[in-house]
DNA sequence: GCGCTAATTCTAACGAATTAGAATATGGAG
DNA sequence: CTCCATATTCTAATTCGTTAGAATTAGCGC
């Protein structure tokens, strides 16, 4: 009858992964620091954020001198997968081509990113292709 | 001090809209009827959800016979838009790029998925071309 | 016109998320 | 060894999102 705990990051979550992505081990000050280079944040909100992180599993710790060195517990790769996949299902109607569709429409790509794109889907193409006239299958 | 309003559609409030986006226009009991092809929902709580995005201007409605005629306020694209652009931000350091790399190496497009987009992108790459020899520029 | 049914509004409860002060613990400098 | 600065834990306030019961309103059928 209440809301139920979000299956992903949250904003200020994400913004903390991002420090410990971008620096593998930190000590409470160093992703203090991180981030009031945005904003004003206090140490122990900061603190209370990593236990309950801590408790999600999304950061893991382990001890250190004065306290603990932090460090992420889940990878970008998979977390960017499964929002991505969240938002796909969500507005795309789970159709990730139509999000990719809707990228180049709105001129978020640079003509360099377009062609970098282009034969990344090139390549692909060819090793689904191969894959498929074999015994690999799959989907 | 306390939480901040999100900026974009809950997944309670994404889940209306899209009953919305396919209907352009619903009564209540029409949307509940949607909701529960897929849970269990009380009317007043739908009801309730109605009013708070009202509130947020997601959704708008006119008098219709024993009630309103509700309306989404927001359109698909550019909830999409918004949303997308968060989630580039946020876990691929504000390339797009890297968002449709991540799609095409984890294999979530099908192989006329990858043709389409192959051509899409082909297509695109031409008129952002032409339009920079032009006057055009923009950006 | 009168009641039934559906829609709406009012009210409220409760967990999640965010924020941070107060209290406590502890390693390192001198 | 003692003090200090930093890190951590405890506690709590506040708001948002989600859920829904109770009360109220208002068409529509007869």
């Amino acid at each position: 009858m209440a809301r139920p705990a979000s299956k992903h990051p949250t904003d200020g979550e994400l913004e903390i992964l991002r420090i410990l992505w971008a620096n593998d081990s930190c000590t409470l000050s160093e992703v203090c620091e991180a981030l009031r280079e945005d904003r004003d944040v206090a140490t122990t909100t900061v603190a209370t954020m990593l236990r309950v992180m801590l408790d999600k599993q999304l950061v893991k710790r382990k001890n250190a001198g004065r306290g603990y060195a932090w460090s992420a517990a889940v990878t970008q790769e998979k977390t960017a997968g499964s929002m991505l996949g969240k938002l796909v299902d969500g507005v795309f109607d789970g159709s990730a081509s139509r999000l990719v569709a809707h990228l180049v429409e709105t001129e978020k790509l640079t003509e360099q990113e377009l062609a970098e794109l282009e034969s990344l889907v090139d390549a692909k193409r060819r090793t689904v292709k191969k894959s498929r006239t074999n015994k690999g299958a799959r989907r």
